[in-house]
DNA sequence: AGGTTTTGACCCTGA
DNA sequence: CTCAGGGTCAAAACC
């Protein structure tokens, strides 16, 4: 029934699959495009970054930019399909569009889920807007798998 | 001081 | 009717 309609490639490193029209599925594929990271800070940043890349598969999983500034709503690690999934939401209010991303700990691919159609246009493509500003939303998923999914969020409810 | 991100708890839906 | 899973909200901490 999902059979993608839409193929697109980018920078041989994305692939994204249009299901439908509020329907978006990306897939990350990190297998060329390797991202230098020689990054000294604190020790405990250094740790916590070792511990994160261990968890993560050794990769640094970092949320494509899709031009559109989000705001992080929640997380959840979801034993179904034993991945982590984040919840997003645009951070324009007149907009409804939301976002899921979810991946799974030492896989380095990415599975994003759009849900809605934004209500205003892309941000980053605005001759003569405001912000303009679609990099700033980067969301490294991979300390985000050591905050949240350190301990599978017990969530006894 | 403001905004954003993170984490935990609560609520709702489906099986 | 009960249990489990998923999603969203709210409060606290950090930048």
């Amino acid at each position: 029934m999902h059979a993608p309609i839409f193929l697109v490639e980018l920078k041989c490193s994305f692939i994204i699959y249009v299901i439908d029209e509020l329907y978006l599925y990306v897939l990350v594929c990190r297998g060329s495009g390797e991202g230098e990271r020689g990054h000294h800070g604190d020790e405990e940043e250094q740790q916590q970054a070792a511990w994160a890349e261990e968890a993560a598969g050794v990769q640094p999983l970092v949320m494509p930019e899709d031009g559109y500034q989000w705001k992080k709503y929640g997380q959840k690690f979801i034993k179904n399909i034993q991945k982590i999934r984040s919840y997003f939401r645009c951070r324009d209010k007149r907009c409804g569009a939301k976002k899921k991303v979810e991946w799974q700990p030492g896989d380095p691919s990415l599975r994003i889920v759009y849900d809605g159609a934004h209500q205003h246009g892309s941000p980053a493509s605005n001759g003569g807007g405001q912000d303009g500003d679609g990099a700033a939303n980067r969301y490294d998923l991979s300390t985000q798998y050591f905050g949240g999914a350190g301990a599978p969020t017990p969530q006894t409810r």
